[in-house]
RNA sequence: GUGGAUGUAGCUUAGUUGGUUAAAGCGCCAGUUUGUGGCACUGGAGACCGUGGGUUCGAGUCCCAUCUUCCACCCCA
């Protein structure tokens, strides 16, 4: 296949057998976020480089070899986002948001682009779903926060799923700890794996949630964060566990929880599940008291979470979890000749201008295999609509599933279809009642 | 960027030791005597066998390269 006829590399199309799970997913996002009063906000899908070096990191994998960086023919240097909290700080700063009422709640949904290989769970245009809350440096903001991603997984139907929390303290803090690392480490040296010797320098905590065997082991071993801790960041994150335990939320603390950004203070977290692949972290995130400040806004104490979308979709699939069904027609009207033809237009115009989902044939196709369509597209009714019921003002609809056919005026169709639907939509869940 | 697997109609696959016009099921379209879907039957459309080279009288079948997809590493959602 050409070029002309191929979506890029690690990029996915949205069919419309698939499209309905996803306004589903994302409707579910949006309300659970209003719930705790976070309003959406868009931002551009791309940004000038500078905006992702100051607040990713320019010593992040990310930063470094995986941004879709290129110079406008104004010479300025653009990145498409790989990620969308430093568009949301820059425009929150940008519009003078910070100045405004604190704290600021916002959520996003979007496409981010990482140059990177595709594999399961990995794609080089993905979409997530995020919210920042700015200004709020207390503890239960943490708590409420992991609350609301909590309760978006369940509000899609994902429950089975292990939340990890962690604090890699503030950066008094963590100084310490990287001193205390590195001095460990470096005992180690010659056992760690190539990419971990390079990690000593520039990211000893990175070591931590290395996955080779040999790594893994002496990490086990390694000087652990929350015992680093200045006393602030330890009753904080002793707060927060209280906060989640008294809202009824299971977690459980894992030391070598470590994020790749490096915006990322005190509180992390990770939301997890063991039925996608390698790639099992379906939703990331935690405080950036340092970020807001760092991109030239004031101090702002602040935090968030991002899911990977199509991660959602593959737990989904994977646990089988059922989505609602995408809409069919309410009626299916097949059409005998040509009078019939421009009294179905008519009648479908009234009922879609009542809210009805009403088809009819614009492929010029015989009754039989207009029947044929209505049965195979799911439509809910049919109706045959030919010389004889123009005449009579009269037509018969046939429910598609039991057969059952009604008669209706033409007149006033709106008010008796409404009926139908109702009655049978009635004597459909009467039937799974009693089934049960 | 590194490593492993893969690639034949829209989908799932068959294709024998390389040998004439590449097969099947599902799906799609149209019919089965003219006003009714789901079943059955009949017929039809649809594949330059991922792409480009090479070996050969001859390649979907062998060799090389390249790309895609999938999986893992790295890293992240």
């Amino acid at each position: 296949m050409s070029e002309i006829n191929r979506a890029v590399k690690g990029t996915n199309d949205c069919l419309p057998d698939e499209s309905h799970k996803w306004q589903f997913v994302e409707k579910q996002m949006l309300e659970t976020a209003k719930l705790y009063g976070f309003n959406e906000i868009r931002v551009p899908v791309f940004e000038h480089t500078e905006v992702f070096l100051r607040s990713v990191g320019d010593t992040t994998d990310v930063v470094q070899k995986e941004m879709y960086t290129f110079d406008d023919k104004g010479g300025r240097s653009i990145t498409l986002r790989p990620e969308l909290t430093a568009g949301t700080i820059r425009s929150v700063i940008e519009n003078g948001l910070v100045n405004g009422a604190l704290p600021l709640k916002v959520c996003y949904i979007g496409g981010c682009y990482r140059y990177e290989k595709p594999q399961a769970g990995r794609l080089r245009e993905f979409h997530q779903f995020g919210v920042e809350c700015i200004g709020a440096a207390e503890p239960n903001a943490d708590a409420e926060v992991i609350a609301l991603a909590r309760q978006v997984l369940s509000s899609i139907g994902i429950d089975k799923i292990s939340l990890e929390i962690n604090s890699i303290g503030c950066s008094e803090c963590r100084k310490e700890y990287h001193k205390a690392l590195k001095e460990y480490f470096s005992s180690n040296i010659d056992d760690l794996c190539n990419t971990c010797k390079d990690r000593l320098d520039r990211n000893p905590m990175r070591i931590l949630d290395c996955k080779s065997p040999v790594c893994r082991e002496i990490a086990a071993k390694a000087p652990v964060v929350l015992d680093y801790l200045c006393d602030d960041c330890r009753s904080h994150f002793e707060k927060v566990k209280e906060y989640l335990t008294a809202m009824g939320i299971a977690f459980s603390v894992n030391p070598h929880i470590v994020r790749g950004l490096d915006y990322y203070t005190r509180t992390v977290f990770e939301f997890v599940s063991g039925d996608i692949g390698a790639q099992s972290t379906v939703c990331g995130g935690g405080r950036y008291d340092g970020l807001i400040s760092q991109m030239g806004g004031p101090q702002t104490a602040s935090l968030g979470f991002a899911m990977g979308i199509e991660r959602l979709m593959l737990v989904l699939k994977n646990q089988q979890k059922e989505l609602p069904k995408a809409a069919n027609a309410d009626l299916y009207i097949a059409t005998m000749g040509d009078n019939a033809k421009v009294k179905a237009m008519e009648l479908s115009a009234i009922l879609r201008g009542d809210g009805f989902i009403v088809e009819t044939d614009i492929c010029g196709r015989g009754l039989k295999a207009q029947m044929k369509y209505a049965g195979k597209s799911g439509a809910k009714f049919s109706m045959v609509l030919g010389d004889n019921e123009i005449q009579n003002d009269e037509a018969n609809i046939k429910n598609m599933l039991s057969g059952e056919e009604t008669t209706l005026k033409l007149s006033n169709i709106s008010n008796q279809l409404f009926d139908v639907i109702n009655s049978s939509a009635l004597d459909a869940l009467a039937e799974a009642i009693i089934n049960n």
